[in-house]
DNA sequence: GGCTGGCCCTGTACGC
DNA sequence: TGCGTACAGGGCCAGC
């Protein structure tokens, strides 16, 4: 009954915004004080944001945004394995990657088995972040329509699936929600084009995805923790990622598995008909 | 300038 | 049992 087994847990938008409500009432109006940092590239711009005060923490899609003073931003994104924590300072972990010691003697540290995250500390100039700079409206935000959807898929040829992990048509989706999203509306993965009523299904499942999935603190498959440590819950709420083989929830056909751009996707081949 | 594919990393599953 | 190998994936970037 273990169908599961391929793929990793993949921090999305519902995983970031858990953690983020995790972290502001621990970081903001602290001063960091200390840091150190894997020598990895990737992390090594940590110790930057040395000597800051935490003004707020907010995120897009799935980049968490450290508001520090003097208008600098302290941006973290999780990769595929990232874990964020706040606690007292502990013996050293073979997989931190970075951290800041806070002035209340707490240390907030970041630890990613595969090295797939990233730590920035820019200022109004994110061009060093390019899919953050072009990254697509919040799915909560006005914004974010079925007629902005729909114009957005039809101005690219590439898959809609393809489209969708691109951040550019919304932000914070990611290979889980995605396909729960897809599933949902009745959406092929691999067309490359849509109609404008499957465009408005598509935007309001994934709404609706994210939606349960941040209610439900998050899908744990694996890595992913909340910053004290515990696990989500939205993993028992999955109805078709990881799925392949069981019968589709809606219609009994049986989930089918194949690659899109070097992503596992699961699908209803009755249901998402092209 | 859009799209495709390679790369980064490491734990885990699997096969002999 | 133990070892070697394939595999997975978000974002970035090179190259068509």
């Amino acid at each position: 009954m273990h169908h599961r087994r391929y793929g990793d847990p993949v921090p999305e938008l519902p995983e970031v915004e858990t953690v983020r409500r995790g972290l502001e009432p621990r970081l903001v109006g602290r001063r960091l004080v200390e840091a150190w940092s894997h020598p990895s590239a990737k992390f090594s711009a940590a110790p930057e944001a040395v000597g800051r005060v935490v003004d707020a923490v907010g995120r897009r899609g799935k980049y968490l945004l450290v508001e520090l003073d003097d208008r600098l931003t302290l941006v973290i994104h999780l990769g595929m394995t990232g874990q964020l924590r706040v606690a007292p300072p502990a013996d050293a972990d073979p997989h931190d990657r970075a951290w800041w010691d806070l002035d209340d003697g707490n240390r907030f540290s970041f630890r990613d088995i595969r090295r797939f995250g990233r730590i920035a500390v820019v200022g109004d100039d994110r061009s060093a972040l390019p899919t953050l700079a072009a990254l697509g409206p919040e799915p909560f935000d006005p914004s974010f329509t079925a007629e902005h959807l729909w114009r957005s898929l039809r101005a690219s040829r590439a898959r809609l699936k393809t489209q969708l992990l691109s951040q550019r048509p919304v932000a914070g989706v990611g290979n889980i929600y995605a396909d729960e999203a897809l599933w949902l509306a009745g959406v092929n993965p691999a067309a490359r084009s849509i109609s404008r009523p499957a465009a408005a299904r598509l935007r309001d499942a994934i709404v609706a995805v994210l939606d349960a999935g941040v209610a439900n603190g998050g899908t744990t498959l694996r890595d992913y923790r909340t910053v004290d440590g515990g696990t989500g819950d939205n993993q028992h709420h999955l109805a078709c990622y990881g799925r392949a083989g069981e019968p589709c929830e809606r219609c009994g056909t049986e989930l089918r598995r194949r690659t899109i751009d070097a992503r596992t996707t699961t699908w209803c081949p009755r249901c998402q008909r092209r």
